[in-house]
RNA sequence: GUGCCCAUAGCUCAGCUGGAUAGAGCAACGGAUUUCUAAUCCGUAGGUCGAAGGUUCGAGUCCUUCUGGGCAUGCCA
């Protein structure tokens, strides 16, 4: 199916070669929605530009064109205004027949991905044996939106959670392990006791060195395969794991891979012997690096892949992870939901990925950081850290408060899913709603809003639709052509043919915010056309095209809202 | 020191590739409901877009400088 700017753009172009006008190379006219209603529903500035190019009168184009143009059908005659706009205003047939055909296609208008691809997408990546905390928020909600929009888009996607589960904290945790675990604190919530554990043990260990040194030799025996540190080890990843995933399925979310740092440990060394081998890795104070010498911004900033003392870091295990999607998996992209202070990092990954000869396409989705009411950055062990877990079981606590209240008669059952569904759809909508690049100081009021601007309101639009197909009696039957006579029916019609228009967009620059302020503007559109335009009452051709408004901006809300992985229910 | 990001209404934030009179939500005030769910709608009020220059027919958006924040800057990830 065509969208709406398609059909306008193709006819403004014919217009522009009826009228002789000179394009200059690689000139590409634009459509843009109306800024304003009373611009109509589209507008162009193409006029304006090509004139400043071809030194012309602005305006005076903008007339030829229109006039060498041909609408009929299409939309009513393009009015010029301004500086030299074309506003455009689809007619009210074009608009009922996109409005069918959107009802009918079976993605909504949104067009399938002209050229499919592998994406890996590498989000969340919490380490284990330590809670997750509200900063998780940003490249879990934002990793897991991009994962759906690109799947409906058509793309193959495969979601990996680089978990932490391999670094120096186990020397601790081992020592810890070994000392002063309690079983039964444990078994009751497995990685508060690691925390508890892995806190004794840091305190022990800085005042006494003795206690530090142990940690180091617990480290060591760990990583040169003792059996019983590793299945210490073992039992802490999958401890973690399991309390992690139980975190994960309650937000619905999941990962294909759980493929983590320990996954690549014995491939760390042969991928240091092959940039060796290859001239790329150079011994500079006792480490091996990789400098970068052609690129101005990094001539100074060399990455190092062994350290001193013979161990490996962080940028190794991306660079071997980095192999093994691509040989595995045929990643043609990689994207790397990743907080901007990681950028230095991956502009090494990338770089050195470029120096051994993959040309596969990586991109660092940055994000900016949630604050602390200080406006420093919310690290774990401040004292005003704010646990993951909390924020969604306090929101769920607030919905059903309100949702009890409203909903009296329904069964507890229902109470609760639909308090969670409010609860973690408003988490998840403050956050994907915000532009990934701002920082935030985290706020509970703002985090656990039920007004305004909200998960609950777009959900609350879904419900109303729910609502009226519940009034009705027997089987809705929607019809094969519809009226569009009131404004609010049109405008939601308008409103509704831009969801095709919106999703493709998200990918341009990973900006869920865009697909959140789409269905905002669109429940808020619904809600006018709900105050005027009753349905139920309604009668006729003017009913039955109601009807399948609202089934339409059902389909949409729903789809949409799943699209940020927020669930609706009919009631609420 | 160098590099990256940010600064928009009292508060929290939109504003994609420069476009028309800069928009929402919250908070404040005034209205609408014996409802197709008021978690809603309509209205009022609120702005020299951090500062100063520059480019352009046109700048919140691009360039320069400055101020004030955040982050990163070789052996933690």
């Amino acid at each position: 199916m065509t969208l709406l700017p398609q059909l306008l753009r193709k006819q403004l172009t014919l217009a522009l070669e009826e009228a002789d006008a000179e394009i200059p190379e690689g000139f590409q006219v634009a459509i843009s929605l109306a800024t304003d209603a009373r611009f109509g529903d589209y507008q162009s500035n193409s006029a304006m530009i090509l004139a400043k190019r071809l030194k012309q009168n602005p305006r005076e184009l903008a007339q030829a064109v229109v006039d060498a143009g041909e609408w009929d059908g299409l939309c009513e005659t393009p009015e010029i205004a301004g500086p030299g706009f074309i506003n455009f205003k689809v007619t009210t047939e074009i608009l009922q027949k996109h409005t069918l055909s959107v009802f009918i296609d079976g993605h909504l208008g949104v067009p399938q991905a002209a050229t499919p691809h592998t994406v890996i997408i590498d989000f969340s990546a919490p380490n284990v044996a330590k809670p997750m905390h509200i900063g998780h928020i940003r490249s879990t909600f934002i990793g897991d939106c991009l994962n759906r929009v690109a799947r409906y888009l058509g793309h193959k996607v495969i979601t990996d959670n680089h978990i932490g589960d391999w670094g120096t904290q186990f020397g601790m945790i081992i020592y810890g392990w070994k000392k002063y675990l309690n079983k039964e604190a444990l078994a009751e919530d497995a990685i508060r006791e690691l925390v508890r554990v892995y806190r004794q043990v840091n305190a022990e260990a800085k005042a006494d060195e003795a206690v530090m040194q142990e940690c180091r030799d617990e480290l060591v025996k760990l990583q040169q395969g003792d059996a019983e540190n590793h299945a210490i080890w073992q039992e802490t990843v999958d401890l973690s794991l399991d309390q992690l995933r139980s975190i994960y399925d309650w937000l619905d979310i999941s990962f294909d891979h759980y493929l983590g740092e320990s996954f690549y440990n014995d491939r760390l060394g042969p991928v240091v012997d092959e940039l060796i081998e290859k001239g790329l890795g150079e011994e500079s104070d006792g480490a091996i690096c990789i400098f970068f010498r052609d690129i101005p911004a990094l001539a100074e900033k060399p990455a190092i892949v062994r350290k001193r003392d013979g161990g490996f870091n962080y940028a190794t295990s991306d660079l071997a992870t980095i192999d093994y999607r691509i040989s595995e998996w045929n990643a043609d992209k990689i994207w790397y939901v990743v907080g901007a202070p990681q950028q230095l990092h991956f502009q090494q990954i990338f770089a050195a990925t470029t120096l051994r000869g993959n040309d596969v396409n990586m991109t660092h989705i940055t994000h900016g950081s949630i604050l602390g009411s200080n406006r420093k950055i919310m690290k774990t062990r401040d004292g005003d850290n704010v646990q993951l877990l909390d924020v969604l079981k306090e929101a769920v606590e607030r919905a059903k408060v309100l949702v009890v209240e409203k909903n009296p008669t329904l069964s507890d059952n229902e109470q609760k899913d639909i308090s969670e569904a409010i609860g973690l759809g408003a988490v998840k909508y403050a956050e994907l709603s915000q532009h990934r690049m701002t920082d935030y100081i985290f706020s509970w009021d703002k985090m656990l809003s039920f007004q305004g601007n909200t998960a609950p309101y777009l959900m609350n639009a879904y419900v109303r639709t729910r609502a009226i197909f519940r009034k009705l009696d027997g089987n809705v039957t929607f019809p094969d052509t519809i009226t569009l006579e009131a404004a609010g029916e049109r405008n939601l019609a308008i409103k509704l043919a831009q969801f095709g228009e919106t999703v493709p967009d998200i990918l341009n620059d990973f900006r869920p915010n865009l697909l959140a302020n789409y269905l905002f503007e669109l429940a808020q559109t619904f809600h006018g056309f709900y105050e005027e335009c009753p349905v139920l009452k309604s009668e006729g051709n003017t009913r039955a095209s109601r009807l399948l408004l609202c089934e339409l901006t059902s389909k949409v809300l729903k789809q949409g809202l799943d699209l940020l992985g927020i669930r609706v229910t009919d009631r609420m």
